[in-house]
RNA sequence: AGCGGGAUGGAGCAGUCUGGAGUGCUCGUCGGACUCAUAAUCCGGAGGUCGUGAGGUUCAAAUCCCACUCCCGCUACCA
């Protein structure tokens, strides 16, 4: 019987279209996919869409689409990414699909029957206007960060999962399960959070409809994580692969894949995966992927850089896999014109070209020993996908330096030659799971071969047709680049941006009422606005080295009110204020309006 | 604040668990070789008090222990 690997992606969650992020895990998965394919598994890789929840419902109430229809039309950019990027899922699941509400709806019932589900009451901060609940860290001074207004305290009935129940198993897992929560610098965050104990969970709500309803109680819909947490499962009902091998995800929302999910499965006496995998952020030119900045790379942008082999090798080889790594477009052309093109491409060329004016003669390829497949093996099962490629790489470098040595163009030695065709053939199949196109490219111009692990002890077959053809990479120049170097105080660093962009900035002529130190901060100013409409802000401006406080106080200043609001020195600014600063920061002055006009008016 | 991670030639990293001359990789830089190859490739050089502490353990510390500084992440019903 054949060995089986299930890998999952989270599902995602169709608000937008996909970015560099949701790349990341995707391709990764294809990478586990691919190499256990080659190794000779039965595999399936199941990917897909969230289209569950509030978010979905709200974003397509104000678009006037219902959210089936909202996010049947946002599914199609998901699965065109995929394409894009050379996935080879197996399913494409989406929470809406009636398999997975049948099992949820089963499995709830379960739960329910058991008594691990039971009615209660949830106490939310609510907003009458949104008529949704926020969290404590969503508000703005106790305020609605929509509205501005109180927030009022709000109980609703809702059932709730008995999540404490499974504190003391849980650890247990963990401790018999050594692999479960990877990497293992995760692990103990996780383990020390869940000794602190663990809040039963509400998992349902009444407040919207967009949902699976609980079979025992029509009212309420299932509330987010469970619906989708059993995605996993129900992709693979009819398939005999559960449970699954590998969850890869993000390092956001690992506390829900290790604390809630293994939770949920033992009340539902289901098996348990195998392993949970949280690889890191990519940051944007050092800075956090930010919608609302212009902070995103989305796929079309990140496969035109060098296409989707170059952006797969980039993404799997620059970092860690587990840690942060920071994405720019210069750092992806650097690795696809100094590695792939330079290295690979190159050996590829030349030997074909040698090869095709001298031939090849059968023999001993004393090359292979160097490349050492169990290895690679070994780095990629234990995730170390950055040492596997560097691993493979470096027998690139044997094989350049090998023919440097030998010169074949000079002794035009046939058997040499051959030595690197095989070479490049075994190259090409261990790359096939990272950048399936060029090793497809290297098989065509040496007269076609299988990307199996069988195939790599296979000598090369010096009948076959070899052609130099044309190069695997094209060099990219830094004037080509497609994306704009960043500007240093720059908002959005792609290089155009849409109106829609724009748009989503909200800039308000604010007055400024009252200017205070701030402790512990030598430029800081905690600075109260009145910005009309909107109310009273509070933010944090790094004037005091240029304006005194009596200069401020009274003036109107341009105010860029949706920033996220984030904390400096223990203050939340709530947005920030538009100044203009000189090149060396010396000289810097408040854009004010230059007539009078009534505070909160809109700029733009 | 608590918890977790990090600080290594100009840049980015590995090495730390299991102590053994600052070892390695990529980029950059300087010099050379080659001219088959997409001006690609190959060889060699320069460059580091391994965050700080005239700290501790040891014959020996980047590695183990302690203290400190600075960065980053997480702190749950938000996918």
């Amino acid at each position: 019987m054949k060995r089986k690997f299930y890998v999952t992606t989270p599902i995602y969650y169709p608000n937008d279209i996909p970015h560099v992020g949701h790349a990341y895990t995707t391709i990764a998965a294809d990478l586990f996919s691919r190499w256990n394919k080659l190794l000779g598994k039965e595999v399936f890789f199941l990917t897909g869409t969230d289209d569950h929840g509030k978010k979905i419902a709200e974003i397509s109430n104000k678009n006037g689409k219902t959210p089936k229809e909202f996010t049947d039309e946002l599914i199609p950019k998901f699965k065109e990414a995929w394409e894009k990027l050379n996935i080879n899922y197996d399913r494409f699941i989406r929470t809406t699909d009636k398999d997975h509400e049948e099992n949820v709806k089963k499995i709830l019932q379960k739960i329910y029957d058991k008594g691990d589900i039971y009615l209660g009451e949830y106490e939310g901060l609510y907003c009458t206007d949104c008529e949704s609940y926020y969290t404590e860290k969503d508000l703005i001074e106790g305020c609605c960060p929509i509205h501005k207004k109180p927030i009022e305290k709000l109980k609703e009935k809702s059932y709730f999962f008995k999540l404490s129940k499974y504190q003391d198993k849980l650890l247990k897992f963990y401790k018999e399960n050594e692999e479960f929560i990877l990497p293992n610098s995760k692990k103990q965050e996780v383990i020390n959070r869940v000794k602190e104990g663990l809040r039963d969970l509400s998992i349902s709500r009444t407040s919207f409809d967009w949902g699976i309803p609980l079979p025992f109680d029509k009212k309420h819909v299932c509330y987010v994580w469970f619906d989708a947490l059993f995605n996993y499962h129900s992709g693979v009902l009819e398939k005999d692969f559960w449970p699954a091998d590998l969850h890869l995800i993000g390092k956001d929302i690992l506390w829900f894949h290790v604390v809630y999910w293994p939770a949920f499965l033992m009340a539902a006496g289901i098996e348990l995966p195998k392993k949970v995998f949280a690889h890191g952020w990519w940051t944007f030119d050092k800075e956090k992927i930010s919608k609302s900045r212009g902070k995103v790379i989305n796929i079309d942008e990140l496969v035109s850089i060098a296409g989707s082999d170059s952006a797969r090798y980039f993404l799997l080889r620059a970092t860690a896999f587990g840690d942060d790594g920071d994405f720019s477009e210069k750092a992806l052309i650097d690795r696809h014109n100094g590695e792939l093109l330079n290295k690979l491409g190159n050996l590829v060329s030349r030997v074909t070209g040698l090869v095709e004016k001298n031939g090849i003669e059968k023999t001993e390829n004393s090359l292979a020993q160097y490349l050492n497949f169990p290895k690679i093996n070994e780095l990629i099962n234990n995730f170390e996908i950055d040492k596997s490629l560097n691993n493979i790489f470096s027998f690139i470098d044997i094989c350049n330096e090998y023919v440097q040595r030998n010169k074949p163009w000079e002794t035009k030695d046939k058997k040499i030659l051959y030595e690197l065709i095989d070479s490049i053939k075994k190259i090409a199949i261990v790359l096939y799971p990272f950048i399936p196109e060029t090793s497809e490219k290297i098989s065509q111009k040496l007269g076609g071969f299988e990307f199996t692990k069988e195939e790599l002890e296979i000598d090369f077959d010096p009948n076959k047709k070899i052609e130099k053809g044309e190069p695997l990479f094209q060099k990219i120049e830094e004037n080509q680049k497609t994306i704009k170097e960043e500007k240093p105080e720059g908002i959005m660093t792609t290089n155009e941006v849409n109106f829609e962009d724009w748009s989503k900035l909200d800039l308000r002529i604010a007055e400024i009422e009252k200017v205070e130190d701030v402790s512990g901060a030598d430029k800081l100013y905690k600075i109260s606005l009145d910005v009309g409409e909107l109310g009273k802000r509070i933010i944090c401006a790094g004037l005091k080295p240029y304006y005194k406080k009596e200069e401020l106080k009274g003036k109107k200043i341009s105010y860029f009110s949706n920033l996220k609001p984030r904390n400096m020195k223990g203050i939340q600014s709530q947005g920030m204020l538009l100044a203009a600063s000189s090149d060396n920061h010396e000289k810097v002055i408040l854009i004010s309006p230059e007539g009078e006009i009534p505070n909160g008016s809109r700029i733009g």
